[in-house]
Formats: C-alpha cells, sequence, structure tokens
DNA sequence: CTGAAAGCGCTTACAG
DNA sequence: CTGAAAGCGCTTACAG
C-alpha cells in the first residue's frame, strides 16, 4: 500500500519524461498529441505498480482540492442530517469529498470555520448561515468561491440559495384548516432573525388576516432546552383555552408540544389540532398521526448541490447567482382531523 | 481575502531568510535559537498583512493533513448523526477537520472509500466497519496509518475498537425482565454477520439459558424497508401469541415493532413488554414509553476519539491497540411496567 | 511528438 | 543566531 511512487519515478523507470507521464495520467494525452505507444506504454506501467497520484501536491499546483465544505446547522439534527446524507451522495457521485461541521447557528464559531475552511482550500461552500454572518459570506463570493446558502438566506445580499418555499409552507396550512373549520389557531414559534422563521411567520399571519382572524402568537427562544419549552407551551396553552389549533415553526418544537398538551391534559385533535413545520419520523407514529408541512429533503439536497456543482464549473468568470425555492408537501394526518363538525358548529357559534 | 502572500514574499520584504520566518510562524522559533528582534519583527509583519500559512503546502511537506476520516455506517441515522456531532467537536477542538462518509454497510463501498481517503492523506480514521473490510484494515494498520473501529470490530484482528458491551446490555435487559416476571420473551434482531448483533443475541441467549427458559428469535434482512419489517413482525407476533415480552435489537427495529403491534391490535405493554436497543428521542414521547438499553453516546464518540487521538500522538512506532468496552444505561419506561402482577400469576401457572 | 525545467508554498537539514 | 537551497509530487508553459 503507498510505496511513494511519483511521477518522477515512473519516468525515470521507463525512460520517459514526467510531461508525458504527467499528460497520459491525467487523460489528457491524447489532445496533447502524445503517441499511441506511449500511452500504452505508460498506462500499463501505471496498473502493474498500482500508481495513485497524490492528491495534495496536484491540489498545491492547480489550487482545487475536490473537496466542498458543507456547513449544516448542526449535524445530529433529524433535518441536517438526511441533507447531509443525500449531498454527499451526489458529492462522491461527482468526484468531490465532503468536509463538514456543525454551525450551531452561531455567527462567531461559523465565521471561525469559514476560514478554517478557506484554509483548507475547499473549492465551494454549501451553507446553512447564522444570521451575522453576512460579510464573511460577501468577502467569500468576492473571493470568488461558490457558495449557496441552504435553509435560510440573506436577503440584502445577491447570493446563490436554496430554500424551501416557507411562507406559502404555513400559509397555505392555515388556509386549509380554516377550511376545515378552526377558527382560533396560535403560531408557536422561534425568536429569531432567519429568514426561514420570518417566513413562517409571514405565512400564518397573512392567512389569518385574509379571513380576518385573530392571531396569537408565542415565541420560543432559539435553543432554549426542550424541558423549559415544554413548560412554556403548557403555560402558554392555560392561558388560552380558547385555542383550536396550534403551528408549530419546526418539528422540534412540535414535539415539545405534544409532550405539553399531555402533561395540560390537552387531547389531540380533539382539544386542540396540530400542524408541525418539517416532517419528522414521529409523526407517523405517534398517536395520533401529526399533520406537517414537510420539506422535500431529497429535492432540496439535490438542489443544493446542482446549484454549487454549477458554479464549480463554470470557467466564465460571470457570476450568475441562482435562486431555488422549493415547494412543501403538506401531509394531513390525524391531528388535523377528525372532530371537524364539532369545531365548525362550536365555533360558528361563537364566531356569528 | 488571501492574497496568495508566501513566507518567501515575507522573507523577502523583511530581508530575512525563509526559514527564519517559518521557525516563527511554526512557533519553534524560541527553540531553534532565533533572535527576540527577528521574532517581533516576523510577528509583527505577520499580523499586519495578515497572513495565513497554505495548508496543502504544509501538508505535502510534513505528510499531515490534519484531518481525520469519520466513517459512519450512515450519517442520516438518528445514533451515528449524534456521534458524528460529538466527534466533530472533539475533532475541531483538538486542531483536526472531519472528511466524513457513510458506508451504507457496504463492504465495496467501504473499501473504495477508505483508498478515497488515504489518497486524501488522512490522518486517521474513526470506522464503523461493514462486514468483509477486514483485508482493507489490516493493510490500513500495517501502513501504520492510526485506524479505530468503532460500535463494531473484527476479533479476529487486533485493532484499535471501541464499543458498547453489547452482550451485557440484552443479558442484564433479560434478568430484568426475567425478575419482573416475564418468561416468554422473544428477540426481534437483524440478519448480519456483525460483532454488535451477534453480542447483543449472545446476551439475550445467555440471559434466557441461565434461567432454563426458551428462546425464540426472529431475524429480519438487514436494510429492509421498514414497511416489510412491519409486516413480518405482525406475522411474527401472531404466530406466537404466548409472548410476553420482545427485546428490539436496535431502535429502528423497535420502532417497526410498535406499529405492528399497533396493527395487530396489541397492547403494550398489557399484551406485551417491549425493550428497545439503542434509546431513541420517540421512546421518552410514544406513550407508553418504551424501555431502552441506552448506548452513552457522549461518551462513546470521546473513547473512539480519545484512541485516536493517543495514536496519532505516538511517535513511538510501536502500537498498542486499545479496546474500549463501554457498559450500556438500562433506562426502564412504561413499556415493561405495570402489569407485572397479572403476568407473574399467569405465568406462574402456565409454567410450573 | 517529447523533454528539461520552473514553480505551487512550505519545512528542514546543512553550512556558516 | 541566520541564510541558501533541496525537496515534497505534481502541472504546464516553453523549446526543440
Amino acid at each position: 500500500m503507498a510505496k511513494k511512487i511519483s511521477i518522477g519515478d515512473i519516468a525515470k523507470a521507463l525512460g520517459v519524461s514526467t510531461t508525458s507521464v504527467s499528460f497520459v495520467i491525467s487523460g489528457r494525452a491524447k489532445e496533447k498529441g502524445v503517441s499511441a505507444k506511449m500511452i500504452a506504454l505508460v498506462e500499463n506501467y501505471i496498473k502493474e505498480i498500482g500508481y495513485k497520484p497524490n492528491l495534495l501536491a496536484q491540489s498545491l499546483r492547480t489550487g482545487k482540492t475536490m473537496t466542498i465544505g458543507l456547513m449544516v446547522e448542526m449535524i445530529s439534527d433529524y433535518f441536517f442530517s438526511k441533507i447531509a446524507y443525500h449531498i454527499e451522495g451526489l458529492a462522491y457521485a461527482n468526484g468531490y469529498k465532503i468536509l463538514y461541521c456543525s454551525t450551531d447557528n452561531d455567527a462567531e464559531k461559523t465565521a471561525a470555520l469559514i476560514n478554517l475552511f478557506m484554509e483548507r482550500k475547499v473549492d465551494g461552500f454549501i451553507i446553512t448561515p447564522p444570521a451575522g454572518i453576512e460579510n464573511e459570506v460577501k468577502n467569500l463570493m468576492e473571493a470568488g468561491v461558490p457558495v449557496v446558502l441552504f435553509d435560510r438566506y440573506f436577503p440584502e445580499i445577491d447570493t446563490n440559495y436554496v430554500i424551501l418555499d416557507n411562507f406559502n409552507g404555513t400559509y397555505k396550512a392555515i388556509k386549509e384548516l380554516i377550511r376545515d373549520g378552526f377558527r382560533k389557531i396560535a403560531y408557536i414559534g422561534i425568536d429569531s432573525p432567519q429568514t426561514q422563521m420570518n417566513d413562517r411567520e409571514g405565512g400564518y399571519l397573512k392567512g389569518l388576516e385574509e379571513n380576518s382572524l385573530p392571531a396569537l402568537i408565542k415565541r420560543i427562544p432559539f435553543g432554549q432546552d426542550s424541558k423549559q419549552t415544554v413548560k412554556d407551551i403548557v403555560k402558554f396553552m392555560k392561558a388560552n383555552k380558547q385555542l383550536e389549533a396550534v403551528v408549530f415553526a419546526t418539528n422540534y418544537l412540535a414535539l415539545s408540544g405534544i409532550q405539553a398538551f399531555d402533561e395540560a391534559g390537552l387531547k389531540i385533535p380533539d382539544d386542540v389540532a396540530v400542524v408541525a413545520f418539517d416532517d419528522h419520523m414521529m409523526f407517523d407514529l405517534y398517536r395520533p398521526t401529526i399533520t406537517a408541512i414537510a420539506q422535500p429533503i431529497e429535492q432540496l439536497a439535490k438542489q443544493a448541490f446542482d446549484v454549487l456543482l454549477s458554479q464549480l464549473n463554470d470557467e466564465s468568470q460571470q457570476i450568475n447567482t441562482y435562486k431555488v425555492v422549493v415547494p412543501p408537501k403538506f401531509i394531513i394526518r390525524d391531528s388535523t382531523e377528525a372532530v371537524k363538525n364539532k369545531k365548525v358548529s362550536a365555533v360558528s357559534k361563537s364566531e356569528s
């Protein structure tokens, strides 16, 4: 294994130049006009001794490392670990390796990691950016490094990004709930300035506004311990007994919500209907099953990678930015079903 | 950002040698006897222009990349994504980056990936090996590349490994079940030759044997679609109505089992008690909550990384292998509680 | 069609 | 205490 044979050794052994050897190794021998004899000679020898080029030396020379930096919010997260799995598959299939890290949604940490990855000379980045790294992203772009933002983006910067249509996700969910007869619909979100959270909240608000229904929003601090979140939600529900449905901004929030409802003695969906943003294996297993606004994970991963790849392969210096907004999938399950009739009648009374 | 300043440029600008510059950059200036004046001179200049060494060139020279190859079975898996998160934290804290990939438990794919990572000159490996890559692991070790096997290992090779004490995990769970009065205990496992599966099955068998109780094992093909697994389990339960408890070899198997029991109209734990190997968020949320033999994830990750690090730092050529077996944590929840008395009486009748 | 040589940016004997 | 120079293993003008 790896006897440290270099191109020079091969050239010497064969009595030819390193140039010729290099050309046949890179596969550009023909176009460079290397004779068929020499190609065969070198190819055979290489196969015989099992020569493997030193990628480090190659990279030092060419400036390309065939590595992409994948920065997710947290690799252990349900959504991001699945995204990572699909991006990994695409990357390897295209000859790229992945250097990964979790940002923990921490701007300072992320900035440091971007530098680290740059020092490693990654060829491009896929980043789920925390708030506060606008400048780093700008710098990357100015330096001509391909970057695609993922899951959320910075509206004020003209970047590539691949995101879910978060706004329409909640908006359509709300419309669906209203059609089903729900009127008192709360939204439990995350206290975060990020686009995906804003958009989800925005869709909720618009859906209610259009129907002249009152909105009620509870925001949970980002990164809060789930036990505390459960407590917060219990309190919130007790203070708002009129609620008929709750839309959660994330799957883990919904998971806490389910626990909270259990503790508060609220039955789903009889006492309160539930919709979660972002699907989760759990939602299919829990009884009742939980309705979700799902992110098409494979599609999102593929789009993100494809955009990055197109930039990686773009020889022209002109930088076109791609903005991809993928539609969500509304998966209706039991947590919003059933008691429609009861709700409708009860509501229409109090509403009229 | 990155104006391509080299050590040579600095040396020229300052009118000193590259040697001196290199020594102060590497922090070994003092021990090399560089004068304090020159150190200050160089350090200030470096800070001023924001020089960053080219890691690629460094690596080419030194042969070290400060990168470790992390090969998990599947990054999207609950257990492995959490392991990856912790290993990532430890790696970055120690100046290492992570190149990762999923093996999909495919020997051929894994062998190819090991080569890829070797070409990338990773400094060491953490691998959850699929069956069939014994030779690749052996080669790595012979080439002096630090490797630690994780989650499972090859008993016939003298390697570093960090695993859970799988045998005692099921063994003690069985003893606990028996103490609680359960007698007819089945095991639903994976049809796999891997050590972790063998050991789990072995612990189950020993636990029953010691108490002269009959064993009943059902093996599910590895990688089988979960819908099919649910079907298989339903069938198995219908064919074995006498069963009082089932131990599942993995968390995803237990998840399928829960669905199967639901479909088969079996109530947990009244009709059948459930123990899952490997904890899952789900087990705390599902009602009833599910008893689990938990892997201390953070501890496992830390052990694996520490063993690798010790090998990475080991200057001496002598290769000592570390074998770490971490004890599991038995988390008793509702799926094995409650009906003890009923069971005990019913059982003792039929048993005697 | 083929080869000698410079250079990517480092590190480190070796000489002074 | 400091510097000139070789070399890690490649790629690629440039000359013949």
